[in-house]
Formats: C-alpha cells, structure tokens, sequence
DNA sequence: CGGGCTCTTGATACGTGTCAATGTTGGTGG
DNA sequence: CCACCAACATTGACACGTATCAAGAGCCCG
C-alpha cells in the first residue's frame, strides 16, 4: 500500500517561493502575492507511488505543484490504465474538479513531491478579487488542453517509434524549462510501464521500440528512468517541436 | 476548395438568443448579457467542409456556436489527421488562440454553421468587469479537457470496438444536451473518414469495426451520417457513461 | 452522362500484443 | 553480510488486430 500522503503546515510563505523566482513565470503584482498567500492552506508532502488526487473524489483542496514529478491518469474498470499527462513544479492540478462536480482523473507522485494546497471553496473570491489571477487560471487550462491535443494526435497517427521519441522529447522540454531537468541532470524519472501507458503500447513493445532509441545513441535508460541524450534527436523523429518558451502564470 | 465563411452583420441579438433560453445553460444576469451584448461583434456563416480556424493563425476573434456541427482537428506534416473534438451548439471555440499566442489547431464545419463572433482584444475586460463570466471560461476550458482525458483513454487503451461505441454514444449524448439531436431525429453527420480520423483507425477497419455496431441493430448508416439506435448498447460495450448532465455556461 | 466522394468487401502484409523465460537491481530481514 | 524477494528491464517466439492494397458499387452534383 502507498503512504497516505502528509499535510503540513506551510512552510514556504508565498512572499518566498522558490518558483516565484525565476524568470519563466510571470511576476506578481503586490496584491496578488498578499491574495495568493492567504489562498494558500498548507503543503502536502508526497512520496512517489502516492495518490495525490483520485478519480470521482470531491476534493476540497486544489494544489500547485513545488516540487518534483507526478502523472494524471484514467483506468477503465479491467484495470488498463491511460497516462494522461505529467505534471511538474509550476503546475496546478485538481482544477478539473474544483470547477465541475467531482475529479474525472487522479493524480500519483513520481517522485518525493510537495504541493501548496489551496481552498477550493475560495476559488470563486479569486476571480471576484483579481481578474489577472482568474485570467490566468483560464490560461493554464488553455495549455493543458493544448497538450492534450498533441497527446491525442501522437497516440491517434503516430508510430511507435514516433510516439516515443515525441513524448520522450515532451517531458524533457517540460522538465527544461521548469527547471527540474538542466543540461548536468538530465535525467526524467519514469518507468518502462510509465511509458507504455502513455504511449498506448504494451510494456514489452515499448522496450523494443526505446531499444531502438537506445542504439541510435539518442536516450540512455538508467537509475529508473531515462537519460535524454539528443533532445534534436528525437524531436526529428517525431517531427515534433517544442513551442517558443514564453513567460507562462503561475498560481 | 472550400469556399470562405462568410462574415456577416449581427442578426440574433444576445437579448433574443434561442440557446439562451434553453434551460440545461446557465440564466445571465441582466448585466452580464449587457455586456456579452457588447461584446459580440457579428455573426459567421459556415457551409459544409469550410475550415473556420486554421492551426498557426492568430486570430482575432473568438466564437461561441450558435448552430450546427463542427470539429477540431490537427494534421502531422505527411498529411495525417487527427479530430480531436466536436463542437455543437453552445461550445466555444478560438480560446486556446486568445488566451496563448497562435491556433494549435484547426476547426471545420460538418453542416451549415452559425457562429457568434467575439473581439478577442476585449476578452481581458471580461474577466475584470465579471468575474462570474471569467470563470465560466475557465470552467468550460475545463470541461473540454475532461472530454479529451476520455478520448485520449479511448484512443490509448480501448480496443476498436470499444472506441467506436465510446465514440458514437459519446456524439449522441452531446448532440442530446445541445439540442441538435433529439428522440426523433437521432442523426450524427460525419462520414467513415471523421469516425477514423478521430478513433486513430483506419477507414477501412473504422467500416468493418461499424459493421459489427450495425449488425447487433446498434446504429444504421444512413444520409452521409449515423443514426444512433440503441445508445445505451454502445455505453455498455464501451463500459462508458455520460455524467449527469448539470447546467452549463455558456458565453 | 461522367467524375468524385463515400461506402463496402476480400486478400494479404505488417505492427503490435501476448506469453514465457531470464537477467538486473535495490531493499529487507535473518 | 548474505539470502531472498519484488519490481523493473530484456529478449525471442508466436498470435492477433489493424493497416494496406485493390476492386467495385452506390450516390450526388455539375
């Protein structure tokens, strides 16, 4: 059984977070920063194999995540499972089900993970409050559709081969440029069956096809989880390319 | 080739906005339809196969689906496609381009469409005049990504059959909250061709997968479109299920 | 009347799944 | 410190689902 996950009291005040930081993310005005820090009701701290969110639950917390690696996902009732997305620091999950009736997807950590918890029963305030901050929640959404496209159209059309080196290229991107992967460490935490689950595939295909990586010299599958040796590499396999970084929200 | 949409003066005013006054959408308060009103700059007719946003473009508007069907869809470089999802009345669409930079897909009319056409440049001044209109975006961001979490599990990990029962069962029910279905006339108008595209099979299983549907008296192909028989058949092998439909934004 | 879609069907090829066995690694308890 | 175990990763043989190729029928529209 995975460990319950554990609720503490904050601990990083808003006023210091380490995200809020660099340069990726938007700046807060001072309004939004005393309105965001009083949004805040504690941090969850999350061991990897956690549940963070589980499907049809109604949770009364959204969160941001402030560290490390997670992944949401669907399984039908026979227990196959859909990846549906990684999520790494920077990102809000539990949205889904703050704005509609009950989560349809739930959400596991990857890696030792921590996460601010905000109050849901708030969330109404934020738009009433601040129009930037609402905006910005629209916007997160937006993008999250915007992967979700590309996701769909990699399992719809394309090969195996082509699917794998697309995602493996995704998560590097993801993780480049919220600073959880860097040129030193580039190193994404996911498993075989990870990979296979997302991808559509079966866990042995999967191993054949990211072989085949392997030999042209373009990943190196170590400490469970992948090393992304040519990032161009795969991103020409898949014809695939990441979007311009642009400063992004964060809440 | 297509012909071009054709941008037209407005005709329906908000105040006497047919989907308005269907009782699944949400009532607007005086002022908000005020401002919605206002916010509306015209009306967009679309023929059959007319590609009404083209992936790459930055658009200037935003539209809300005043009649008839439509989809979303992405296409890889040698020609691929792959529909990610179908509008209907009362869905909007352009979002992702008003929010982000450019379209990251494209959108095409199945039948004679009518759009309501919005300024995209006003669309912050919704979020700061009515908070409650902000937060319906975010709220209907955050429903179109729920449908895509289930498409992307029906993609990933249902068998053929079990996809194009999702699939059927799923336009049904949406075509039934929007109006554009009902008891009487159960008809969807997409070919072969959009059932493939969106189920990432090809045409020619996509014809054989429904020819088991239609030889269990589930559905009957007919008129260039698929008449629904026996919805709750295609749930069941699907092992899918609307959610209870609830009221709905609608901007 | 012809031409282009769409739909249908059979034969065959190929990509991916399933089964089975083995190797590797890291953690746990004696 | 070693033995054992549970995940995870790897590999080959074979089965099956789906793609591709090909041909033809029906239909709408110019």
């Amino acid at each position: 059984m995975a460990p319950e996950p554990r609720h503490n009291p904050i601990r990083v005040s808003c006023y210091e977070c380490p995200l809020r930081r660099m340069k990726q993310f938007r700046p807060f005005t001072e309004a939004e920063l005393e309105f965001v820090s009083n949004f805040k009701r504690g941090e969850l701290q999350a061991d990897p194999g956690t549940t963070v969110l589980v499907e049809g639950a109604r949770s009364a917390h959204l969160y941001t995540v402030l560290s490390g690696w997670g992944f949401r996902y669907k399984i039908l009732e026979d227990g196959r499972r859909q990846i549906l997305n990684y999520v790494v620091p920077g990102d809000m999950i539990g949205l889904q089900g703050a704005v509609m009736a009950e989560m349809q997807h739930s959400v596991e950590a990857l890696t030792p993970t921590t996460l601010c918890v905000f109050e849901r029963s708030r969330l109404f305030s934020l738009f009433e409050r601040h129009a930037g901050l609402g905006f910005d929640l629209t916007w997160l959404a937006a993008r999250e559709e915007t992967i979700l496209d590309e996701h769909l159209l990699s399992v719809g059309r394309r090969s195996a081969l082509e699917r794998a080196s697309y995602l493996l290229a995704f998560l590097f991107e993801r993780g480049r440029v919220s600073g959880i992967v860097t040129e030193e460490r580039r190193h994404v935490p996911i498993t075989q069956s990870h990979l296979a689950d997302t991808l559509g595939l079966s866990i042995v295909h999967t191993n054949k096809t990211l072989k085949k990586l392997s030999d042209r010299g373009l990943i190196l599958w170590r400490d469970r989880g992948c090393e992304i040796l040519n990032a161009r590499g795969l991103e020409d396999i898949a014809g695939w390319a990441p979007g311009e970084a642009r400063i992004r929200p964060f809440i």
